[in-house]
DNA sequence: ATTGAGATTATT
DNA sequence: ATAATCTCAATC
């Protein structure tokens, strides 16, 4: 297990890094407990041109600020008033691209999750959306622009071999006012046999 | 100052 | 299908 270095997140093709983060392994260690599991589901952003993205047409606020910097930091706001999406910024300082975070499966700290989430079963429910993935981890809008390198939030490769053709792309989720740009297939989702 | 809508989730 | 809930940006 290794964490991933900058250099990963400062590459400029988005959708490549979000392909590359599926199989992943996302940690949190946030109130003195450790939480991590397998990405098995992201979205890409791509900064100026994609009217899905905040920072569509370099649009620069408070929220979006984090965006515009260099690879490697977290990007967490509030979506609908009560839930937290977690980002990963990438590419390089004034380039706005960003991975969305969609879903994991637990690996570690699942009694912690389950207090978190106000679950008693783990069950595909726990972690299996972008609201529910922060939650479970404890990620809030207090670490937006923090640092993947540690100690907080990381990433590390892990030793699952990920079959291309196990990863299916599809349209993005809950962004029909983009306009032609809902359409594009960059939603990515880590497919494998479950029971 | 007000308003409308949003990268969602859990429940009816 | 819909309520819950709050930030942002556009408009007055």
């Amino acid at each position: 297990m290794k964490n991933l270095v900058e250099s990963f997140y400062q590459r400029h093709d988005v959708l490549l890094i979000a392909k590359e983060l599926i199989g992943k392994s996302l940690f949190s260690y946030i109130g003195k407990t450790l939480t991590a599991g397998i990405i098995i589901e992201t979205e890409a952003y791509r900064g100026p041109e994609d009217r899905a993205c905040h920072a569509f047409n370099h649009r620069r606020t408070l929220r979006t600020e984090v965006m515009f910097h260099d690879g490697g930091i977290a990007y967490v706001y509030l979506c609908y008033g009560m839930h937290n999406m977690l980002n990963i910024v990438t590419a390089t300082s004034g380039i706005p691209h960003a991975v969305l975070i969609r879903a994991i499966t637990p690996t570690h700290g699942l009694e912690t999750m389950l207090q978190r989430r106000n679950k008693m079963k783990v069950d595909r429910t726990l972690t299996n959306g972008p609201g529910s993935v922060c939650q479970a981890f404890g990620i809030t809008r207090d670490h937006n622009g923090l640092s993947l390198q540690g100690p907080t939030l990381w990433i590390e490769d892990t030793d699952l071999k990920v079959d291309p053709l196990q990863i299916i792309a599809t349209p993005r989720i809950g962004i029909d006012y983009a306009g032609p740009d809902a359409n594009l297939p960059w939603r990515f989702v880590y497919y494998s046999k479950r029971t």
